[in-house]
DNA sequence: TTTT
DNA sequence: TTTT
């Protein structure tokens, strides 16, 4: 009846944006979030947790955040499952995010910007923030509750393979 | 840096109580978390969300918590992982609860208070509310991050085989 | 740029719906929260939080929340000034909720259903739970950020004296 | 019975510390939080939220935060009253945070560094952050739930007169 | 002005 | 009284 989670973290790598069979546009990317505390041998550990957005907020993540960028992401947790090759049910629990706000501009921290060959197909990625300088940006999405992308496991549905999304329409509750 | 988790839901089956080695209490429950939205086919899906909780906070939701009850959890998204036995690394998500909130007393909804064979060994969970009738109760716990039970997986560290959970104390972090 | 707050407390009295000059729904209600300590004196206290929603979110709050009921409400702090009858800035603190949730219906707790004198003029507030029973309803409301009613302080452009609120249209971000 | 709160936004000022007469440190900021959307007249506008600390996490806030630096806060909404030199009552809305996080090391963004004539009186707080560099750092109070900071008006117990807060131990929950 |  |  209530599902809220607001993190902060770096993204462990470029996100990923890829796009439905409807042309539907989703990217994904894993924040690493240090954990509160040390573990029993004093080292500071990080969750990793994967994000999705959709549509309009996902062709924004996908054009302005990189590897190693501050990001703060607001969502809900969604569990999804699926059979696996050997028959088994794997399931998968994603943040859908629904607001992402840029904490650093490409001037400032996270790692260099490289524009070279990342896995997304948005184009035209280029720019950065126009204004540019320090003022953090921040986009916002819809309230789009939505299925998601993830690429662990075999037979996964939004594993990406290089082709696009295989799922049914009218399984997109939008 | 920020990893913060609210969710309203209910318990899908009563609450399994455990011991580490160490003797630490700890409790984990599933909530199914209804989605603000329906599916493509128009049915309402449910998020099915894993919790754990630790020692006085463990105690008390297994004594208090029942299959059915409408449940307040506060905390943060943690993800571990573990070879299972294919030698394959399976990841596993779990909100780690620091705040439990118990939205239904033993009066009001849920499913009908079966004290029978419940697979936790907490002991003298009996008595419910005290004071009962309308006054929903809600117990905090302290701020103990920490690594958490689940059972769904071969080779899980936590995996549920009746018997003391194998974790080596110093992988405890208090 | 983030500005999130989840609440879960009870009504200390019914909810007043009101109406813009140009028709618009707002209902404002105060949640009474329990602090989780007690103060010096050993007295458990509580934060009374003024709540206002829009819109359809507003009439269904008006329809079906009456004092007592415990209550979740997700939104954002909003901090709105004007000058007294004195030329003295007043500060007025409200959560702006977007999201609401029952967690009572009429049959449970809270105070028992007294439709009569209320201060809203909504009309046809009759019904309850339509299904009824043990399922707790909740409605969401649309992204709608926006100013807000509040009837402390006199000259408060939201003052309650039964005509209709005094705001420009052009004042109303939506 | 919750209350929970998440804001990031900039410093207004540099904070305040001040110490209890039992020589508890009290550190007051304030945070513009950009609202989501555009008034009415297209301009954008934010809500300055007061926030306050307690102890260690005072201490730590007063040495590194300073005006203008990106900030994120955890917290509870807190609502306290009291009579003014009219015999009004006045209500105060205040961010009780545990948990606050630096977005901007002294390095990026933010005013420049002026450790002149501060108004608190912590001392020492040089050196801003160690390692410095690009690592955000962030620190997180205890559990303290407290009384509060605050200086708007006239007769207020914390209002800001150059002398120690003077509140009786016994309404500091600690 | 406050709820249970 | 407000930040970028």
């Amino acid at each position: 009846m209530l599902n809220r989670v607001i993190l902060i973290g770096r993204l462990t790598r470029d996100p990923e944006l890829r796009y439905t069979p409807a042309g539907v546009a989703v990217t994904q990317f894993t924040l690493a979030v240090d954990r509160p505390f040390t573990s029993g041998q004093g080292e500071r550990e990080a969750d990793f947790i994967p994000v999705v957005t959709w549509r309009q907020l996902a062709e924004t993540c996908a054009n302005y955040l990189r590897k190693g960028r501050l990001t703060a992401v607001e969502g809900r947790i969604q569990v999804r499952n699926y059979e696996n090759n050997e028959g088994k049910r794997v399931y998968v629990t994603e943040v859908i995010a629904d607001n992402v706000r840029f904490l650093e501009s490409s001037r400032e921290g996270g790692a260099p910007r490289e524009e070279s060959g990342g896995g997304y197909s948005g184009g035209g990625n280029t720019g950065g923030q126009s204004g540019g300088g320090n003022s953090n940006s921040s986009y916002s999405g819809g309230n789009s509750g939505n299925r998601s992308n993830q690429s662990r496991n075999d037979n996964d549905p939004f594993k990406d393979d290089g082709r696009p999304i295989d799922i049914s329409e009218d399984d997109l509750p939008f």
